[in-house]
Formats: C-alpha cells, structure tokens, sequence
DNA sequence: CCGATGTCAGATCCACTGAAATGA
DNA sequence: CTCATTTCAGTGTATCTGACATCG
C-alpha cells in the first residue's frame, strides 16, 4: 500500500537515464506479449528483417540485425519448428543457408506488428501525435550517431 | 570493411525500438566508463539515493531504487569494501541497519556525475538545447506514465 | 520483518568443429 | 592438382545479470 518512494532527483535529471528506463520497460511489455506466443525480441527483428529485405543467408542475418551466428542457428532453430521460416541450401555455395519467411511467418508477423503497435501507444500514450513525431525523430538521429 | 548492412526499416519505424535501442547504447557507454572504476551501474543509483535523500535503511534503498532487496546487499558490500559507504546498526532498532554516504563516497559521486554528464553529451549530441530540453520532458512524462 | 546466502533462468559472448569453397 | 586458408553452419560453454527462494 506504500506509495512507491521517489526516484532520486539526480536520476531524473538524466536524460540517459529516462531513455534507459523507459526503453527497457517498453522492451519488457513487448517481450511479455511476444512470450505468450513462444516467442522473443529477437525473433520478432528476424521476421522483419526477413519481410522487408526478403531471404538471407544465415549470416547476413546475424550481421544485419548484430547478432552472434552462433545465436542465429537456435533462433532460427526456433521459427523453423513452429513453420514460421524456411531453410534451404544453396546450390550455388553449399555452405550457405537460405533462409526465407514462410505465409505463415508472414501471417504471424503481420499479428506482432500490430501488438508491437499496440504497445507503443501504451508507453507512449502521454505524448500527443506531434510530440511523437518529434521525439521519433530525435531518436532516429542519436540512434544514428551511434556506432 | 563491409559497411554494416542496414536495419530493417519497419523496427527502424517503431518509437519503442529506437527508445530501447538508443537506452541500451547509453546505458552500455555509462557502464564501461563505470567499470574502469570497478563500478557497475546499481552502484551509481545507490550513491545518488543517498546523496539525494541521505542515510537510508537497506530495504528502502531496495524499494526505492527497484533492485531486489537480496542483490542490494552485495552492492552495499561492494561499496563498503571500496570505502564509498558506512553500514551502522541503528540504535532504535537493531535489525535495520542504516547506510550512509562517506566523505570519499560523496567525493567519487561526485566525479561519476561528470561523467555521467559527458557520456550523456555524447549520446546526445545530434540534438541541440532546446530539442535536449524537450525531449528531457516527454521522456519524464511518459517515464512517469509507466507503472 | 530484515539482512544475508544460494540458486536459477535468460542473454550475451567466445572457442571450437566439420564441411565446403577459394586461391596460391 | 594439391595444400593451406578462409568461410559457413552448428555445438558447447563460460560469464554476467536479474529474479526468486529460503534461512537466521
């Protein structure tokens, strides 16, 4: 019943450190949705990656998205088994593995991307339409600068 | 050499993405500078608490900061090994024991929020002043708006 | 109730293997 | 043509963290 005591001012007062905290929860709620379908973040940025520059090669896949590919070849493991993607070998280079998204995956991620809609107008439900597009945009530029 | 392969544009569209992403980067920038100084990032929240609303009993620095109250006790260990913080017993009530902020604890806060500010003036730096102070605001709003 | 210890699950990272391609 | 090197998928593991559970 205790009201949550206060952050210390000196928190609040970073900017770093709203972006960190507001960003993981957001990360959080989104992640609690995908969980109830079996799945994660990762999979989710697979599924677009894979929908918006069509088939990849495992590797370009870790690459694209920064990744370890050894960490592609479990997640992949994953959305192949529930028929979300698909894997095939190259005639071309047999050591390379195509992979493509499936109408299943397609369907599926046509699904998330509306969840993934739904919670960011949750968390970002105090900002009205023109602030979004600011803060979008602001983002998108440090997003940009980094790395 | 390659030029990193680009993101899929539809994570790049998504607020929520770019929010979680640009808060990791900056949080992860902070904890390198901290761990130079064998410092990770629950130490810093810890020293500010104390700073901001002085001595604290342990489990209020739990609830305050949102840490665990079973983690909280290592990080006071590790503080109090380094000198930063005093553990004393309280006279009233000899389970609590109060926490409070060193001489030499103030004093490395004090060096941390330096370069707290200037990792900060990194991440930040493609936005000006006014467009800081803005996004300052909504991020406090919408920080606020969740839970 | 509070401080303290132990442990567990998830994520990230790193080293290595075997197969296949490449190039000297 | 052969052999060394590189690239790729895949396996195993170490490490760190955050959350939980239990004890005194």
């Amino acid at each position: 019943m205790d009201p949550a005591p206060a952050l210390p001012p000196s928190l609040l007062d970073l900017t770093t450190y709203l972006l960190a905290q507001t960003g993981r929860r957001a990360r959080a709620r989104l992640a609690e949705r995908l969980a109830e379908r079996e799945l994660r973040l990762w999979h989710y940025s697979i599924l677009t990656a894979l929908a918006d520059f069509g088939p990849h090669v495992q590797r370009e896949l870790a690459e694209r998205l920064g990744i370890d590919p050894s960490d592609i070849v479990r997640l992949l493991d994953e959305l192949s088994r529930a028929g979300l993607v698909e894997r095939a070998r190259s005639a071309a280079d047999r050591r390379r593995i195509q992979v493509s998204l499936t109408p299943v995956g397609l369907a599926a991620l046509t699904e998330l991307r509306g969840i993934a809609a739904a919670v960011q107008d949750e968390v970002l439900a105090p900002l009205g339409a023109t602030e979004r597009e600011q803060l979008h945009g602001m983002l998108l530029r440090v997003h940009a600068a980094q790395r």
